[in-house]
DNA sequence: ATTAAAATTGAAAATCAATTTCAATTAGAG
DNA sequence: CTCTAATTGAAATTGATTTTCAATTTTAAT
């Protein structure tokens, strides 16, 4: 944690930018998220805390957090995206359950394996990955939807 | 194409809905497009041949061959979401440049077999996925960006 | 072919996530 | 401490998508 916000306000000074509290503040927050999260959730969060971050400040952080790689925009549900924290986690996919919602994740290192074969065959760079499955979960299927 | 006109209408009808002559008329569009597309090239294919279809109808139309089976969403770009038909297409992912924004295509039978793999160990019920992977071309790579 | 009910349409309004604007505040270099 | 540039929150704006609604069209039943 303590070397995280180290780190991110390294990002933050290379980049140029002052490191505010409102940056630390957000990075804290979700530092401490567990699961997956939108901009609603951390607004709410910090509305309880009698934080008075505000959404463009949420929105702001979180294109900084993506770019410096502290977070991935996951997959986008309702309209919006939603986030997930990356540091020290494997890249996974997500399996969405269209009737219950449910976000399951699966990590297969031979997905990973055949990623990083079709970077080197076609000479990308690869940043990230997006892979999303949209279905029925196990108990949704068993209602016969 | 005349078959899967006639497909959509049974599908149509099946659900109690009425085959107008707008919903055939993007139907047919959307089969002559051979890329991706989205729904202001589609609108504008429509104001070059004078044809009053509206967005509206558009956005409706589409979720109803989303539906059926005969198109995906693919991918988000600028905001909108990216669409393309999958009828007679093997699943297959997308690599999307972020720098020159181009897409490329990827086909590959041993994903699709690792995610037929999840769905029978998590009995799920698969419908559909999206894998995209993003990046730099080869083309912007060069460039050092 | 007519008729009538229900679904569909286009245009405009509404919604809502995300971005931008801007005056007041704050970080941090000197 | 002082000064300047960056940042902030609140409000306005943007832009994609959805909804509303009166007019039109489809289609099943006469
Ligand atoms: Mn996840
Ligand atoms: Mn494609
Ligand atoms: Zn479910
Ligand atoms: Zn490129």
């Amino acid at each position: 944690m303590e070397e995280i916000l180290r780190e991110f306000k390294r990002f933050i000074k290379k980049k140029g930018l002052k490191y505010t509290q409102e940056r630390e503040e957000i990075l804290k927050e979700i530092l401490s998220i567990k699961d997956h999260f939108d901009v609603e959730e951390l607004y709410f969060r910090f509305k309880e805390k009698n934080s008075k971050i505000s959404k463009a400040s949420i929105y702001r952080t979180l294109s900084l957090l993506v770019e410096g790689g502290y977070i991935q925009e996951v997959y986008r549900q309702d309209g919006h995206s939603h986030y997930e924290v990356t540091l020290h986690k494997t890249p996974h996919l997500h399996f969405i359950c269209i009737h219950c919602r449910e976000v399951q994740e699966i990590t297969d290192e031979r997905l990973n394996g055949l990623i990083k074969e079709y970077e080197e065959e076609r000479e990308y760079k690869l940043l990230t990955y997006h892979l999303e499955i949209f279905g029925l979960c196990k108990a949704c299927r068993r209602l016969k939807l």
